[in-house]
DNA sequence: AGCACGCCGACT
DNA sequence: GTCGGCGTGCTC
C-alpha cells in the first residue's frame, strides 16, 4: 500500500486545547505533495485559530503549499530542532468536516493503494489546495546605466527578457525554461540588488462578494435630503436588505454616493456579502408526489422504515417509476432536517432527472459534478457544509460531498461504468464508496437499475435463483441477521401497467439471402415507414460515432490506420460537400481523406462498416420523409448541446434519434414508441470479459426507451448471431436468464464478482522498454506476491499502442478473503526506468 | 512537486 | 580547468 494504514488518522473536529493550560504550539500536518511521505511539523500562530481538519497553506521548501492540520503536538522529536520549525502561514478554510468524512477517505486511500493527499486532493473542489509561485522581478530604478558592462552573458540575458515584459516581472519556472541555467544569473542579479525574488500567494477559490446594503434604523432622520430619503424608501419596501447593485439599478439615476452617506450618518451598513454561484438550472412548474403503484409502495416502505445503513438494490425494469420512488424516499428525510445524495452516470446525460428533482424539491436541489467552474463548484460545496437540508445530485466524484446528516445515498443506473474512475487516481468505484460512507454515516444506500451489475446482484441476499426465474417475489427482506443488511426491491412492472415493448431479432444474413442490401432490415424498414404514418418518434441505436469503422483499399487490402495508435481510422463525414476526415477515435489525430491508396495508387479507397453519420445519411437516402437529429459525441460536445437536442426532439422537431450509447441513459421519451438496433453484433463480439455483461445492459437499457407513453412500444435488433444467449436474455426482458448463463462462466474462471483483480499497467514511448520493464515486473510479482493470487500476463495491451504509447498490462486476480499483499506502485516504479509510466487500477472495469 | 546539491562529459 | 548536463535527496 502506498500508505501506511493506520499510522494516523484526521483527529475528531471536535480536539481543540482551549481548556488545557498547556496548549500545545505546534502542528502536524499534511503537505499537498504526493510523493512527500509523512507529517510536517509547524509552529501554530496565536492569530490563528488552527483545528486539525483544517485545510492551511504552509512554507515548504521554496514554496508555499497547501496543508492538511492533522493533530496538535506538544513536544517536538529530538532529531526535529526548533530553529527548524516554520510557521503555519494561513488558514485557507476552516470548516467542520463530519468526522466520517476523513475515515471515508483513508479507507478509499488504503482499498485503492493511493496516497492520502491524492485522495484529498480529488475529493476537494478544485483550487482549494494551491500552491505558491516562486517569482522574479525586475528592480528597474537599481539598474545602474551601462549596466550592460558590469553582467554575465547569462545575466543579461535574463534582464533583457525581464525589460521585455510591461511590469519586469516572470515566474522563476518561466525564466527556467527559456533560458537555461538561469538559476545561477539569478543569484548573481540578486547578488547584485537589480532583482528580486518573491512569492506569489497560491490564489485560492474564493468566495464571491459582493457589496450589501442593510437597514439599520426604523425612523428615518429628518434631515434627509429627498434623493436620500427615496433610496431609503426603496430600502425598506424590499425588506431591509438589498444588493448594492440591485439598490441601486431600482433607484434609477441614484448614485454610489448616495448610499455612502447613508452610511455615515448611520442609517445603513454596507457589508460585503457571499454570493453563491449555484446551478439553479432552469425554474420548473412544482409538481406533486405520483400515486404509487403496488410494488412502488413497497419498496419505498422498506426505504423510508429502514434504520442505519442498508444495502438496497432496487431492481426495477425499464420504465418502472424508480425516479418516483427516489422522490419520496427523499421527501421525508428533508422534513427531518438530514439530506440526500443522488449519484447519477453523467450528468448532461440526465438533464430530465434533474428537472424532476427541481420540480419536486425546487433550491433543496443542488447539482455537484465535474463540468462545473472551479467557482461554482466551490461555492456548491460550501452549501453543502452548511449541513441545510439538501438534496446533491451529482456525478461519481460527488460521492465526496461534504454533507453533514446525511440520510440517504442513491446511485441511480448502479451498473453503469462511469461510476469507475480509470484514468486519474485514486482509480475507485462510486459504488464502492457510497457503500463504506453509508456505513459511516450510518444510512441507508439505494442501489437502483433494471439491469444490476454482477457485483451487486451477488452481494444482495435474496431468494433463490431458480424460483425468482418463475414468479420474482416483489419484496424480499433479508431474513438472517447480518452485519451488513440488505434488500432485495423489485419493480417488475412498467407504470400504469404499461407493458415491455416486445423485442423482435433481425437475422440479418436471411435478409441478406433475400436480396436486402440495405443496412436496415425489411422489418425496421416498415417499422420506419409506419413511424411517420402514426406521427410517432423512434429512436436509432449505433454501437459506434462517426460515418465507417475503417476505411480500405478494395484492390490490395491496405487499411488506412493511426500513425499514432494501433487502430483503424474512422471515415467522418457529416455533410453533403464537407471534407472527408480521417479521425482517430483515441488520439484525435485527424487527416483528409486520400483520393488514392497510399499503397498501391488504386483509386478504389472505400469505408466500411456503419457510424452514426453513416446511419443517419442512409436514413435520409432511403425514408426522405424522416426528419433525423443525430445524439453522439460529436454533436453533443458543446455546453447545454445535450439538452437542446432532447428538447428539439421532444417537441417534435425531428422524427428520430440517431445516436450512441448516450442513448441508453436516462432518456424518458414518452413520444418514443420505435426502438432499432442497427446492429448489435459490435457489442457482442468484444474480448473483454464483461462484453456479455455491458452487451446485455446497453441493449435491455435502450429497448427500455420504446413504449414509455400511452402507445404501445416496439424493438426490433438487427444481427448476424440471433442465437447468442445475450440476444436471447434481451428478447424475452430476462435479467434472470441472463444471470444464470453468466455467473458460472465468471466463478469458473473467478473473474469479478468472485474474484478481484488488480490491473497493472505500463506504458512509454520506447517500445522495447516497456515491454522490459513488464517482464522486470512480472518477474518481481512472481516472487513477492506468489501465492494466492493467479498473475496474468505480462502481456500486450489489445491495442498495443495509444498516442504514440506502447502498453503492456499484468493482471492480478486473487479471492477476496485472503488479503494479498499487493507492494507499493513506488516499488514497482524502482525497478523501471522514470520514461515507463507505471500505474495500478483497483478492480478494473475493462482490460483493454 | 520543485529545487538544491553533486558528480561526470564536452568545451574554452 | 570551467560549464552545464541531469541523477539523488530533501523539504518541518
Amino acid at each position: 500500500m502506498s500508505y501506511p494504514p493506520g499510522s494516523f488518522r484526521v483527529a475528531e473536529t471536535q480536539s481543540t486545547y482551549q481548556l488545557s493550560s498547556s496548549s500545545p504550539q505546534w502542528i502536524d500536518v499534511l503537505i499537498d505533495c504526493p510523493g512527500v511521505q509523512g507529517l510536517y511539523t509547524y509552529r501554530l500562530r496565536s492569530d490563528l485559530t488552527i483545528k486539525p481538519g483544517d485545510i492551511l497553506s504552509v512554507p515548504f521548501g521554496t514554496q508555499i503549499v497547501g496543508a492538511i492540520a492533522i493533530r496538535f503536538v506538544n513536544s517536538l522529536p529530538d532529531t526535529l530542532y526548533t530553529s527548524k520549525v516554520k510557521e503555519v502561514e494561513d488558514v485557507i478554510i476552516s470548516l467542520c468536516f463530519p468526522d466520517t468524512y476523513w475515515e471515508l477517505l483513508q479507507q478509499v486511500s488504503q482499498y485503492y493503494c493511493t496516497e492520502f493527499i491524492t485522495v484529498i486532493r480529488g475529493a476537494l473542489p478544485p483550487g482549494l489546495l494551491g500552491r505558491s509561485q516562486l517569482r522574479i522581478r525586475l528592480k528597474k530604478e537599481s539598474l545602474p546605466p551601462g549596466y550592460e558592462m558590469f553582467c554575465s552573458p547569462l545575466a543579461l540575458k535574463i534582464l533583457n527578457l525581464l525589460r521585455s515584459q510591461k511590469e519586469g516581472d516572470y515566474s522563476s519556472q518561466y525564466l527556467q525554461r527559456q533560458i537555461k541555467g538561469a538559476n545561477r544569473g539569478i543569484r548573481e542579479l540578486i547578488k547584485r540588488g537589480w532583482i528580486e525574488s518573491y512569492l506569489e500567494p497560491p490564489k485560492n477559490a474564493q468566495p464571491k462578494l459582493q457589496k450589501a446594503v442593510t437597514l439599520v434604523i426604523d425612523n428615518f432622520p429628518l434631515d434627509l435630503t429627498p434623493k436620500q430619503l427615496e433610496v431609503l424608501q426603496t430600502l425598506r419596501h424590499e425588506g431591509g436588505e438589498l444588493l448594492l447593485t440591485q439598490l441601486l439599478e431600482m433607484c434609477q439615476g441614484r448614485s454610489q454616493s448616495i448610499v455612502k452617506e447613508l452610511e455615515k450618518k448611520g442609517c445603513v451598513v454596507i457589508e460585503d456579502q457571499e454570493i453563491l454561484r449555484l446551478d439553479q438550472g432552469i425554474k420548473q412548474n412544482k409538481d406533486q408526489a405520483k400515486q404509487l403503484n403496488a410494488s412502488q409502495t413497497r419498496a419505498l416502505e422498506i426505504i423510508n422504515n429502514v434504520e442505519g445503513y442498508a444495502k438496497i438494490l432496487l431492481h426495477g425494469v425499464t420504465g418502472s417509476g424508480k425516479t418516483e420512488v427516489y422522490l419520496q424516499a427523499i421527501a421525508p428525510l428533508l422534513k427531518q432536517g438530514k439530506s440526500a445524495l443522488v449519484l447519477v452516470p453523467e450528468i448532461g446525460l440526465t438533464p430530465q432527472l434533474i428537472d424532476r428533482f427541481r420540480a419536486r424539491f425546487g433550491k433543496k436541489v443542488c447539482v455537484y459534478h465535474s463540468e462545473l467552474s472551479d467557482g461554482e463548484r466551490y461555492d456548491t460545496w460550501r452549501q453543502m457544509l452548511t449541513g441545510e437540508p439538501q438534496v446533491i445530485i451529482g456525478t461519481r466524484s460527488a460521492v465526496f460531498a461534504p454533507l453533514p446528516h446525511l440520510g440517504l445515498i442513491i446511485l441511480d443506473e448502479e451498473h453503469d461504468s462511469s461510476f469507475k474512475q480509470t484514468q486519474i487516481l485514486p482509480t475507485y468505484h462510486a459504488r464502492n464508496v457510497a457503500q463504506w460512507r453509508g456505513e459511516l454515516e450510518n444510512c441507508p444506500v439505494v442501489l437502483g437499475s433494471a439491469t444490476p451489475s454482477l457485483e451487486t446482484w451477488v452481494s444482495i441476499t435474496k431468494p433463490p435463483l431458480s424460483s425468482a426465474h418463475h414468479s420474482p417475489p416483489k419484496v424480499r427482506v433479508a431474513t438472517t441477521p447480518s452485519p451488513r443488511p440488505s434488500y432485495y426491491l423489485s419493480l417488475p412492472e412498467r407504470i400504469q401497467s404499461r407493458p415491455l415493448p416486445p423485442v423482435e431479432i433481425v437475422d440479418m444474413r436471411q435478409e441478406l439471402k433475400q436480396g436486402n442490401r440495405s443496412i436496415f432490415s425489411y422489418s425496421l424498414q416498415d417499422a420506419l415507414v409506419n413511424l411517420k404514418q402514426k406521427q410517432q418518434q423512434g429512436i436509432l441505436f449505433i454501437n459506434r460515432r462517426g460515418h465507417s469503422t475503417f476505411v480500405s483499399c478494395r484492390s490490395c487490402g491496405y487499411v488506412m490506420e493511426c500513425p499514432n495508435c494501433d487502430v483503424s481510422l474512422s471515415y467522418h463525414y457529416t455533410h453533403e460537400g464537407a471534407t472527408e476526415l480521417l479521425r482517430c477515435h483515441y488520439c484525435n489525430h485527424s487527416q483528409i481523406q486520400p483520393p488514392k491508396c497510399p499503397e498501391c495508387e488504386s483509386p478504389y479507397l472505400k469505408f466500411f462498416g456503419s457510424g452514426t453519420q453513416k446511419v443517419t445519411q442512409e436514413l435520409v437516402k432511403e425514408f426522405p420523409e424522416l426528419r433525423p437529429l443525430r445524439f453522439d459525441s460529436d454533436t453533443t460536445r458543446n455546453k447545454g448541446a445535450h439538452r437542446r437536442l432532447l428538447t428539439q426532439f421532444a417537441q417534435g422537431e425531428a422524427d428520430i434519434l440517431v445516436g450512441t450509447q448516450m442513448l441508453t441513459k436516462g432518456l424518458d421519451l414518452a413520444q418514443v414508441t420505435l426502438v432499432g438496433v442497427v446492429s448489435a453484433d459490435g457489442l457482442l463480439h468484444l474480448s473483454d470479459y464483461r462484453a456479455a455483461e455491458r452487451a446485455f445492459q446497453t441493449l435491455t437499457q435502450v429497448a427500455g426507451r420504446s413504449g414509455r407513453g400511452d402507445e404501445p412500444g416496439q424493438v426490433i435488433i438487427q444481427t448476424y448471431s440471433p442465437e447468442h444467449p445475450v440476444i436471447q436474455a434481451v428478447k424475452q426482458h430476462d435479467y434472470h436468464r441472463f444471470i444464470e448463463e453468466e455467473l458460472p462462466r465468471r466463478q469458473e474462471l473467478n473473474f469479478p464478482p468472485y474474484g478481484r483483480l488488480i490491473l497493472i499497467r505500463l506504458s512509454g514511448l520506447d517500445a522495447a522498454e516497456v515491454q522490459q520493464s513488464a517482464m522486470i515486473l512480472g518477474e518481481f510479482c512472481q516472487q513477492k506476491i506468489g501465492s494466492g493470487c493467479e498473475i496474468l500476463g505480462p502481456a500486450p495491451a489489445s491495442i498495443m499502442r495509444i498516442a504514440n504509447r506502447y502498453r503492456w498490462h499484468i493482471l492480478l486476480k486473487f479471492d477476496p478473503n485472503p488479503e494479498v499483499i499487493i507492494p507499493d506502485v513506488n516499488e514497482f516504479k524502482k525497478l523501471c526506468p522514470q520514461s515507463v509510466s507505471i500505474s495500478l487500477d483497483i478492480d478494473p472495469l475493462r482490460i483493454d
